[in-house]
DNA sequence: GTCATCATGTAAGCCGTTACATGATTGC
DNA sequence: GCAATCATGTAACGGCTTACATGATGAC
C-alpha cells in the first residue's frame, strides 16, 4: 500500500520524504498523515531494493536541460551545496529507477486487498497509469464485491434481532455501499465512453 | 476494538467463540469476519484478566428448567462430561463477569480512535448501553471531526494538480463524508426527541 | 467410514503506530 | 539567540492477518 503510493508519487517527479508525506495526505485520498516511522523505513527499504535511488538533491543546477520543475530544484540544490559544512542532514531526494517503475506497474496491477478500501481508492487515484482494460476490470471486480456486501447488509438489516442503534449503523453502511456502487457505475460509464445520461452527469469527468 | 465488541456481545448472553465470530460479522457492523487468530487470543486474554469466565457449557437439550443462567450451565456441563472420554475439545462458553461489565463501560465510554471508522460505528451500535449525554457527545465529536475532514477534502478537490481519477476519488470521499454528517444529524435529532422534519424522516427511528 | 462443518487454538509475520532523538533553516 | 518548522531517522510495540494443527459432530 504505502510502497505503491510512494512509487506513484515518485513517478511524476523526484521528491523527498517529507514532501511525499504531505502529498500522500492531500494529493491522493489517504485521509490521515502517514507516520514518519512508517514512511522513512519504507523509503529506505525501497532504496535497498533498487526501486529508488537518492539523488543528492534534485537538479544539480547547471540548467543544461529543458527540465520541468528544475527551477525550484536548482535553488534548493545551491542552497544545500552552499550550505554549512555540517550539511548532509538535509533533504534526501529520491528518484524512481527503472526497477522501481516496473515494481510500480506490478503492484498497481495486482488486485487490491479485499478489506481496506484505501487499497482500492489508491488504485483508482493512480488509474491513469493503468491500461484501460485493467481499469475496467479493477472497477468491475470492486463492484461485484460491493454488490455481495450489500446483500449481506440488507439481510442483516432484515433480521429482527437488532436494536435501533445497531440497525441504524447497518442501514447507513448499506447506504454507503449503494453510493459506492453508483460511483463505480459512473466511472465505468465514463470508461466506456458512454456518458451515463444527459443532464445528470457524473460528478467528475474522468477522461483526460 | 475487538475487546469492546466481545464484551458487548457477551453482555446479552453467554456465548462461545465461534458464535461470537458470526455475530461480530452480522450483528454488529464489522463487515469482515474477524480471524480466529485474533479472536481466540483475545478471549483468552480477557479471561486471564478476569473479565470473562468459562462456564463449561450452556444448555444443550433437556428442557427441564425455565433457567436463565446458572441452571443451564449445569446441564451443559453434564453434556460435556458425559461426552466421549476424549472430550474437552468442545465449545467453550464464556460469561461476562462484573469486572468484565465494568471494563465494557470503560471501553465504551473512551473516545474512539480517530481513524478506523469501525471504532466509531461499533460504539454507535452499542450506544444503547451509553447514557444519553454520552451518546450525544459521541455523535457530536464525530460530527466535528468529519466537518474538519470535509473542509480538507474540499480544499484538495479545489486544487488544480489532480488528474481526473484522483479528483473523482477525492470528490467521492467528500460525498461520503457529507452523507455521514447527515446521518449523524439524523441520530442527533432523534436523540433530542426532535424529529428532523415531517415528511423526510430519517432512515431509522432510533428511539426504543 | 468419510466428508463438511463446527470448534479451538498456536506461530510467524506484516504493516503500521507512538515516542523518542537529532539536525537544519527561517523569521523575529 | 531562540522558537517554529522542516527534515530524517530509530526503537518498541500493537493488533491483526495467514497458515497451520487438531479435535468433535452430524449427515449420508
Amino acid at each position: 500500500m504505502l510502497d505503491l503510493a510512494i512509487l506513484g508519487l515518485l513517478g511524476e517527479k523526484d521528491r523527498h520524504g517529507y514532501e511525499i508525506r504531505r502529498l500522500l495526505r492531500d494529493e491522493l485520498g489517504l485521509a490521515t498523515n502517514v507516520s514518519f516511522g512508517s514512511l522513512y523505513p519504507a523509503l529506505a527499504r525501497l532504496e535497498r531494493q533498487g526501486a529508488l535511488e537518492a539523488v543528492a538533491d534534485p537538479a544539480p543546477a547547471v540548467p543544461t536541460g529543458p527540465s520541468t520543475g528544475s527551477l525550484s530544484g536548482e535553488r534548493a540544490t545551491s542552497r544545500v551545496r552552499r550550505g554549512r559544512t555540517r550539511g548532509l542532514r538535509s533533504r534526501k531526494v529520491y528518484r524512481l529507477t527503472e526497477t522501481g517503475a516496473a515494481l510500480f506497474s506490478r503492484l498497481l496491477a495486482e488486485p487490491p486487498s479485499q478489506d481496506d478500501p484505501r487499497s482500492f481508492s489508491l488504485r483508482v487515484a493512480l488509474a491513469r497509469h493503468l491500461p484501460p482494460s485493467a481499469r475496467v476490470e479493477l472497477l468491475e471486480r470492486r463492484r461485484a464485491l460491493l454488490e455481495g456486501r450489500l446483500d449481506e447488509l440488507e439481510a442483516t438489516a432484515a433480521g429482527t434481532t437488532l436494536d435501533g442503534y445497531a440497525r441504524s449503523v447497518v442501514e447507513h453502511a448499506a447506504h454507503g455501499v449503494r453510493s459506492d456502487i453508483d460511483w463505480l457505475d459512473g466511472l465505468l460509464a465514463a470508461e466506456r465512453g458512454t456518458p451515463p445520461s444527459r443532464g445528470a452527469s457524473v460528478t467528475t469527468q474522468v477522461a483526460p
